[in-house]
DNA sequence: TCCGTTTTTGAATGATTGCTCAAATTCAAC
DNA sequence: GTTGAATTTGAGCAATCATTCAAAAACGGA
């Protein structure tokens, strides 16, 4: 068995994450990808296949991260909602770190992009926030069970709801805006929940 | 004064921002703008400059357009609150229609694409963004007067939660999702919004 | 040291990008 | 008709796009 492999392939992913959050899809170049990663192209295509499959693992990073962020969050707390409500103020200190490569996430970024003519990537983030959706309504039926909601709250339709809030969050604070200001609009989200939730929101 | 200009500019533009909402900036090339406008690259570049003075005329027709159906709904609304709640309905009515180019909005569309190597368009929708957040900023503060608003509700923070609402509600409606579930979804919002309003949100 | 396999390199591919401009076309004025 | 200015055309530009592949380099085993 000779010469291993010099480029750490987790090492790689992460830098392509960091450009593609940045740059999105289409945004990022071959050339820019090469820069990142160092690593040139008969090594980029004979590890990743091509710009889709290293896009896709990308991907696969990504979304990891945000659901062990996520899982933390509810560990970490007593109720189901105060640990969703834990979650969206631990991702708003994430979002407006500095060295964040983008406030907006790099799945709706990419639901945004994408068109109708690269089918693939398509039905793969409508997969991956399908995910996040059942995930979210599992959480809630459970929230519900245990009287954390109000009465004829559907689980389903809040976890919808609470995916909208995290994309509106997210896609505000891309904008040309201070950080207080971020952290003022999640306070004001979880303000907003509260009209889901069985008791007052506390904060 | 010889020859009459044959492609109505006006035209023109509404089949750009077709286009451009459907693709995005990036996604648009010119090859696809020549055919979805009828015209070729020298009377385009001698119209409209170049591909980013099309899209800022295209941005400028989508924008007001946008700025239009608020107005509607503001007017024939009793109060301000709920002139927000009936637009977001129209809305909702608006990208669920099925000639729609896309759901979510070309100017976030526009915002999570752009990169730090386009400052003249990422400061273009940011100028947009911060317009709305004014705009709405001024309504809200109006409402608080008349006393729609809970006490202590400051209008420009509600004007960056509606905002962010409507990113939300559009993105999560860019997702292939049915369209009853985005009017549940519009439903809730204005239900979550029912935490800031004085009297409880009718529907 | 040499071998054999694997990885890395980087020049080169054809396609597509946004864009230019000289030539052809079109139409009002005469 | 003829003229003359404005518009439209479309071939073609250099640059960049994602991708390929033969050659060079690297390393474990002998």
């Amino acid at each position: 068995m000779p010469r291993i492999a010099k480029y750490d392939r987790e090492k790689a992913l992460e830098d392509a994450v960091r450009l593609f959050w940045e740059r999105g899809y289409g945004g990022a170049s071959m050339k820019q990808i090469e820069q990142a990663l160092d690593m040139r192209p008969g090594s980029l295509y004979a590890t990743f296949g091509n710009k889709d499959g290293l896009f896709r693992e990308a991907l696969a990073v990504y979304t990891g991260r945000m659901s062990n962020s996520m899982g933390r969050a509810l560990e970490e707390s007593p109720t189901i909602m105060e640990g969703i409500f834990t979650y969206l103020r631990s991702l708003t200190e994430q979002i407006t770190a500095p060295d964040s490569p983008a406030r907006a996430c790099l799945v709706v970024k990419t639901l945004l992009e994408v068109t109708s003519d690269q089918p693939e990537l398509r039905d793969l983030v409508n997969r991956r926030l399908r995910e996040v959706e059942d995930y979210l309504a599992e959480l809630f039926e459970r929230a519900r069970e245990q009287g954390e909601l109000k009465p004829g709250v559907e689980s389903r339709r809040l976890a919808r709801l609470v995916q909208s809030q995290i994309m509106g969050l997210r896609s505000l604070a891309q904008r040309d805006i201070d950080t207080d200001s971020v952290k003022n609009l999640t306070e004001d989200i979880i303000t907003a929940l509260g009209a889901f939730t069985q008791h007052p929101t506390t904060h």
